[in-house]
DNA sequence: AGGTATACAACTCTAATACAAGTGAGAACC
DNA sequence: GGTTCTCACTTGTATTAGAGTTGTATACCT
């Protein structure tokens, strides 16, 4: 196979850092246990924390162990705020209802991107505390989704659903004037501003697995974004002129 | 008609690469395997790929294998293209247009971020081919903007002109109706989606040195964000929910 | 000249193994 | 109590091997 791994394992180790799984200044797993956990060998586990210690989030020290970085030099970055995390900071019980779960000929972009024509497609809204604050469609090729019922998707997220390993994701954000469809189910104003944002989710083997578009009404969301680095212009990275 | 085949192999790889089916920073199939998907031989997939090469979209590392240019080995959370790289690609001129430069007492929320009440504050618009497609206005201390001339702001980014070493910054994007103001100077119709972001720049030492607001017209533009792992919900990463 | 076929060298990643060196905690001893 | 020793466990480093990849050269066909 031609992935490589320590790439994903230092991705996991770190997020797990970010989200807080391991403390600041608190021992990390052992390189043997965490060869264990992901059936590597400890020289991979190795390159995969060393590019964390590159980073600043990690370091070592012989014969002792490693820990996570950042007792000293906070970091300032990171440890972007989930949908799902927030809501349970602020007592919301989110809430999916599952609109449309249809096996359909995919639309042209879609089908370049997942590379099949025939496709699952769920729409359905989010809701929090009642009130709806996304309107998403999910697509997937037909083949990974047949075992896939509508209870399922209404239940979990859809990323624990596939039995793939994903690595990473691209997504666009922009904003729109809500169309009657979308006004009725945000129960916002026709015309109103929205944020659709379009995301292509990858497996760890550079497939391309999903593919979603996501409508939410401007008054409600909004956006955050860590750089790491700043860019040499003062515009905002990542912005991109459109046809 | 003689047709040379590996043109044509360059230009779908190409495409595969701009339409995202290759992430950035991933790893291409291997010439062995493009070899076999387009029925040709090894030699003819790597004129295909040198040619990717020479226009700069693609590398290869010996032993390794080939990779969409850009982003190399260890690059952070979110990796983002500049509109100056768009603009460059595609040959449209960038202009800015300073519209106000005063030094003046800081909005309350940006006192806070700055640490200060006494700021310089600069607003203008810049250009794409002479379109209007953004209003930024950026705030700074007024100590360190003492030496800067409203020529040197509209000559060169803020960030060549700030003598601070910057580390990094947070930005939120969100959306909303376009006021008269902006409409005019966006030359767009007043009430149409916009997209608008904030961001805070901090210096080497974590101390806030930038507050900004972009506001841009939406059918132009859009942000493309890069998520190297994904996190466990299939909401965007940090959407937030705003009262 | 474009394309195919083949072979080989050099490199990368991963696994498996071994050993050196440091740490920490408790046992043993004075 | 205080000190030393021992032992299990950890990271640091090196070596071997194999599979997979790009880099390069040669010969041949249309």
């Amino acid at each position: 196979m031609r992935t490589i791994r320590y790439h994903h394992i230092a991705q996991e180790v770190k997020s797990r850092i970010l989200s807080g799984a391991y403390a600041t200044g608190r021992l990390l797993p052992s390189e043997s246990e965490l060869s264990a956990e992901f059936s590597v060998s400890r020289v991979t586990v190795r390159k995969a924390l060393e590019i964390l210690r590159d980073e600043g989030l990690a370091d070592s020290r012989q014969g002792f162990g490693w820990f996570v970085a950042g007792d000293t030099v906070r970091q300032p970055l990171a440890r972007l705020a989930t949908i799902e995390e927030q809501m349970r900071d602020s007592g919301a019980t989110p809430e999916r209802r599952v609109l449309e779960f249809a096996f359909e000929k995919a639309p042209k972009d879609v089908a370049t991107a997942l590379a099949t024509t025939q496709v699952l497609r769920v729409k359905r809204v989010n809701l929090a505390d009642g009130e709806p604050f996304a309107i998403v469609t999910v697509w997937c090729a037909a083949e990974r989704g047949q075992h896939l019922s509508m209870a399922d998707v209404e239940r979990s997220p859809f990323y624990e659903l596939l039995d793939v390993p994903l690595a990473g994701a691209t997504q666009t954000i922009g904003a729109d004037a809500a169309t009657a469809d979308e006004a009725a189910l945000l129960k916002i104003p026709v015309g109103s501003p929205v944020l659709k944002c379009q995301r292509t989710t990858t497996s760890v083997d550079g497939v391309t697995v999903l593919v979603s578009r996501h409508v939410f009404p401007a008054h409600r969301t909004e956006f955050v974004v860590d750089l790491p680095f700043v860019d040499q212009s003062i515009a905002p990275s990542g912005l991109r002129l459109v046809e």
